[in-house]
DNA sequence: GAGCCGTGGAC
DNA sequence: TGTCCAAGGCT
C-alpha cells in the first residue's frame, strides 16, 4: 500500500528536510526540459518571461483553468480569446448579465461551471476588491474552484509550492512510481508522491512541466518515453508497463433516452418578402432549460420530457401549429446519455405569439442565442444551412 | 464514494 | 462503431 513502491528508500518526511536526491533530480529534470520545450499558451507566462520575474495575470489563469476543466485545449483557445477580448478582469466580468455569458459559453459544454464563473466573479470583484485570494486554501473556497483548480492557480499565479493533481499529473505520477492505487482513491496518493518534488523556486513552472509532459510525452496511449526526461527515473518504464497505469475503475454503460424537438418558425416581421426559403430569415421559437441538472440555464429549443422508450406519435407541443416530422432523428451524446430526438417543424403566421416563457429569436443571429451543441444540431437538421456562422465544431 | 454534468477528437 | 479521454466540481 506504500504510495511509492518505485522507490528504494522513502524519503523522510521531517520538517525541514531537504529534498531527497531523487526527488529534486526528477524536479531538475522536468524543469530543463520545460525550459526547451514548453507550449506557448494564451494564458501563460513562458519560461524567459518567467525568468525575469514576470508572472501571469491571476484573471487568465483562472478563467483558463475553469475553462479546462475536461476539455482540451484546442476547444478552450477561441472561447478564451473571445472571454479576454469581452471581459478583461473580474470587475468587466462581474458586470455582465448572466444570460450573455451563458451565450457566450454555449457549446463548451459543462455549464454549471459558466454559472460558477458568474459566481465566482461577483464574489471576487464585491468581497475581494477584484482580486483573487492567493492561498489554495482560501482559492478552495470559490464557487467552481475544486482542489486541483486551487491549487493550480495558487502555483500558476501566485508561486505557492502545492501539488495540483489533475488527469496529466495522474498519469505522469502514477506512471514514475508505479503508484497503483485505482482512482479516484488514489488520487490522494499521487498527491503526497508529488508533494515533496515541488521545487520552492518555481512552482508554477514544474506544474505546467508536469502538465505539458502528460500531454506531449507520457499520453495515455503510446507514451513517447525515448524522449522523455524522467525515463531513466519511471518505474513503470523500468517493468515496462507504462500502459497499466493508472488504474481506474470500468465505466457504467449510457443510458438511452428519446425525445422530440420542435421547430417553430415564423416569417420576418417586416422588410420585403425573402426569396428562396424564408425560413432562413425569420425566427425561431425558444425557451430556457431550468437553472440545474442537464444542460442548465441555457437557451433550447422547445422539446418533450426525455423518456426511456421510442417515441411514436408527436408529444404535446408548446403550441398549435400544422406540425410535420422533418429532418428526421438527430442523435447526441452526452457523457452518460444517448439521445435521440425526433425533429418536427411548423410555419406559423408573422404575427405569431410566444407562449409564456418562450420568444422569438432572429434566424440571421443563431449564435447570439447561445445555443448549446444539440440543439443546434436540432436547427440544422431541421432547416440545413441556416447554422452556418454558427460554432458547430466544422 | 458514486452519480451527474457536454463536447469533440483520436484511435 | 465503440471506447476513451481532456487542466474536475458539485451534491
Amino acid at each position: 500500500m506504500s504510495p511509492r513502491p518505485g522507490r528504494a528508500i522513502p524519503a523522510p518526511k521531517g520538517a525541514g528536510d531537504a529534498e531527497s536526491g531523487e526527488d529534486a533530480l526528477a524536479a531538475s529534470l522536468l524543469l530543463a526540459w520545460y525550459d526547451r520545450h514548453a507550449r506557448t499558451l494564451p494564458w501563460r507566462t513562458g519560461p524567459k518571461a518567467r525568468a525575469r520575474g514576470e508572472r501571469p495575470d491571476p484573471y487568465r489563469v483562472w478563467l483558463s483553468e475553469i475553462m479546462l476543466q475536461q476539455t482540451g485545449v484546442k476547444a478552450v483557445a477561441p472561447y478564451f480569446h473571445d472571454f479576454t477580448a469581452r471581459w478583461p478582469d473580474f470587475a468587466a466580468l462581474a458586470a455582465a448579465p448572466e444570460a450573455e455569458i451563458m451565450a457566450a459559453w454555449a457549446g463548451l459544454g459543462y455549464y454549471s461551471r459558466a454559472r460558477n464563473l458568474v459566481a465566482c466573479a461577483r464574489h471576487v470583484a464585491g468581497e475581494h476588491a477584484g482580486r483573487l485570494p492567493e492561498s489554495a486554501a482560501a482559492l478552495a473556497e470559490l464557487p467552481g474552484i475544486g482542489p486541483y483548480t486551487a491549487a493550480a492557480i495558487a502555483a500558476i499565479a501566485f508561486g505557492e509550492p502545492v501539488p495540483a493533481v489533475d488527469g496529466n499529473v495522474e498519469r505522469v505520477v502514477t506512471r514514475l512510481f508505479a503508484i497503483d492505487t485505482p482512482m479516484p482513491a488514489g488520487k490522494a496518493d499521487v498527491r503526497e508522491a508529488l508533494r515533496p518534488l515541488m521545487p520552492q523556486s518555481r512552482p508554477g513552472e514544474f506544474t505546467e512541466a508536469l502538465m505539458d509532459l502528460g500531454a506531449t510525452i507520457c499520453t495515455p496511449k503510446r507514451p513517447a518515453c525515448a524522449l522523455c526526461p524522467l525515463d531513466a527515473i519511471c518505474a513503470a518504464r523500468a517493468r515496462g508497463e507504462q500502459g497499466a497505469f493508472p488504474v481506474k475503475a470500468k465505466k457504467r454503460a449510457r443510458a438511452k433516452k428519446f425525445a422530440a424537438a420542435f421547430v417553430a418558425l415564423r416569417p420576418a416581421g417586416r422588410g420585403p418578402a425573402g426569396s428562396g426559403p424564408a425560413a432562413r430569415n425569420g425566427q425561431i421559437l425558444l425557451s430556457r432549460r431550468p437553472p440545474k441538472g442537464l444542460l442548465g440555464g441555457m437557451a433550447e429549443i422547445p422539446n418533450s420530457d426525455w423518456v426511456t422508450e421510442a417515441v411514436t406519435g408527436m408529444p404535446k407541443p408548446p403550441l398549435a401549429a400544422p406540425w410535420e416530422k422533418r429532418g428526421g432523428e438527430v442523435t447526441h451524446i452526452f457523457t452518460h446519455i444517448e439521445l435521440r430526438m425526433t425533429v418536427w417543424a411548423a410555419e406559423l403566421p408573422a404575427d405569431a405569439k410566444a407562449p409564456p416563457g418562450f420568444w422569438w429569436h432572429d434566424l440571421s443571429d443563431l449564435k447570439g442565442a447561445g445555443l448549446p451543441s444539440l440543439m443546434l444540431k436540432v436547427v440544422e437538421a431541421a432547416l440545413p444551412g441556416s447554422s452556418r456562422g454558427a460554432r458547430l465544431g466544422g
